[in-house]
DNA sequence: AGCTCATTTTGTCTAGGTCAAAATCTCGAT
DNA sequence: ATCGAGATTTTGACCTAGACAAAATGAGCT
């Protein structure tokens, strides 16, 4: 039932804002409350509606909450005060994982930047062949992603450029584990592929299931949003060694231990989990029963690991 | 703030319910307000609890709910006659769509039921070369879908069967689409191709990408859910000629017709708006400004009147 | 049948309150 | 000064109960 004030959206209605913030209305009604910000105006039914630049920092605010700050300190903050926060977080960020090894990417984003589409996948299709499938995937395309994310978060790639460039390296991917040659002698491990529902990002998905594929393994992906309980059920329905699952940023963090936890709960005990991606929760603590991830490197030596044990 | 109530789930908090339903919390506690079902315990807290078996009939009433019942109907009605009006439903479905040259697809649907997936895609690969890739989207990949939603409805497939379904065909399409020979003379029209953000479902914009390839026209597509004012900034970047929407039966019928209004009102005059799929709403009335595609059959023609318009 | 107008039905929103888990702070001891 | 244990604050998820517009349905009339 919408209720859209009018039909040119200078403010953004409550769920409008949890879509495009990532902010459950629970946490904009009570920061509000709490913190006397965001101020939305009220429409004709009185129902909160959020101007864009309230939106804007709503959006910052995110970010950073996502690197580790505290709302109490941040909401209260103007918005000139949040940036220079940002660039000194992303410094550091920068300064943890120095930049080593990282010659030619640019390239690829001003390719993006000037929307010359086919030539940026014609570029990631010679990347892939020189380097092989396994670096490419470790070296340029992890690097890329990181790199396509902070242009984001900096506000320097619109967002359709960022679609833009998902789909570019899923074609160049789903090209390549194609072109993988199949049925040699170990297809197992047997890997099921998927994300939570609330996880809609397919990349980290597509970049595990091609190293699996270099390593022999054989991949079974369901895409992304699975419940929970079809989830076991598949991995039932197609006897799968582990499952796989893949973390962006963007997920709730509660949402993923309880996840997991409850995943782990309902999945026999032969069958593996692993989890991966870039939401921090995942290394923040050991879960019991769950293999975390911390990088795609890590997949190549779990594999083997896999393999030695007796079974 | 996770508040799991022990390790083994019993039962499941209400956010848990929300994730495996896709029913929103207010909405199932609403239902409980007037309804008197579902019937959650209550844990130590005083939050709600809910059995496994209630979220099992949840489950069913969202099915019957997507396929056009109402709530207040089916909550108060036992399980097994949920069930018998789940079979009578798609009976309906059926008699008003009746069985026409749909010959061996029930062999598809049979691997799928068997998760043989290596031979579905095998198989759907075949079919593909054997007919031509514009015969094969449009006799099998479409016929496909609707027998999978109609299956999927009746409650003869899981979740996770469709998923299943629909990466494979995702995957060989993409290989198709691949395939297909590109630079030649004609490149235009230039045809960005998306979904509105609540519209998940890509196979429809994959189906579309296959035709217009093979029509010659040259395709942008950004994936799902790209926002609208990030399509009209995609379209005058890529200076796109056409910009193509896929809808699912799931859209809110509201915001796929104030969205287009919306996306018309800001795209240059020049530039054609396209609408497909099976969302009704699109077949009531003709919206201003907006092409509407019955079936994919369309496409071929409408590409072809693009051309012979003067420009 | 088709069309309009009244009446349900239904999901989303609002307000303000409660509480456990996580994060931070404090302080004493090594 | 570093560390750990315990006290304190911060935070987001959940709760109740009421309101209301949009959609769906039904009734009455051509």
């Amino acid at each position: 039932m919408s209720r859209r004030a009018d039909l040119k959206p200078i403010t953004l209605s409550i769920s409008a804002v949890e879509r495009d913030t990532g902010l459950s209305k629970d946490t904009l009604r009570v920061w509000e409350r709490r913190y006397g910000f965001p101020t939305p105006d009220r429409d004709g039914i009185g129902e909160r509606a959020y101007p864009l630049d309230q939106v804007e920092k709503l959006r910052i605010v995110k970010r950073l909450l996502d690197a580790g700050h505290r709302p109490g300190r941040m909401v209260p903050m103007p918005v000139d005060e949040l940036h220079r926060l940002s660039e000194t977080t992303v410094g550091l960020a920068a300064r943890a994982h120095p930049a080593q090894a990282t010659p030619d990417l640019s390239g690829y984003l001003d390719l993006l930047r000037e929307h010359r589409v086919e030539a940026l996948r014609r570029q990631l299709g010679q990347a892939r062949v020189q380097l092989g499938l396994g670096r490419f995937v470790i070296e340029v395309i992890s690097s890329l992603n990181t790199l396509v994310g902070e242009a984001w978060m900096r506000g320097q790639l619109e967002i359709f450029e960022e679609h833009l460039y998902s789909e570019s390296v899923q074609v160049v991917l789903r090209e390549a584990i194609h072109s993988v040659p199949v049925g040699t002698p170990i297809d197992r491990p047997c890997v099921l592929l998927t994300t939570f529902p609330g996880e809609p990002h397919g990349l980290g998905l597509l970049m595990a299931e091609a190293l699996l594929a270099v390593d022999g393994a054989r991949c079974l992906s369901l895409g992304v949003q699975t419940p929970i309980w079809d989830t076991v059920l598949a991995a039932a329905a197609c006897r799968c060694d582990i499952v796989a699952l893949s973390f962006s940023g963007c997920m709730n963090p509660n949402q993923v231990v309880d996840g997991l936890a409850e995943l782990r709960a309902k999945l026999p005990q032969g069958v593996e989990l692993w989890a991966g991606g870039s939401a921090p929760v995942l290394h923040r603590r050991p879960l019991p029963g769950v293999t975390a991830m911390a990088s795609l490197n890590q997949i190549h030596a779990e594999v083997s690991r896999w393999r030695g044990l007796a079974r």
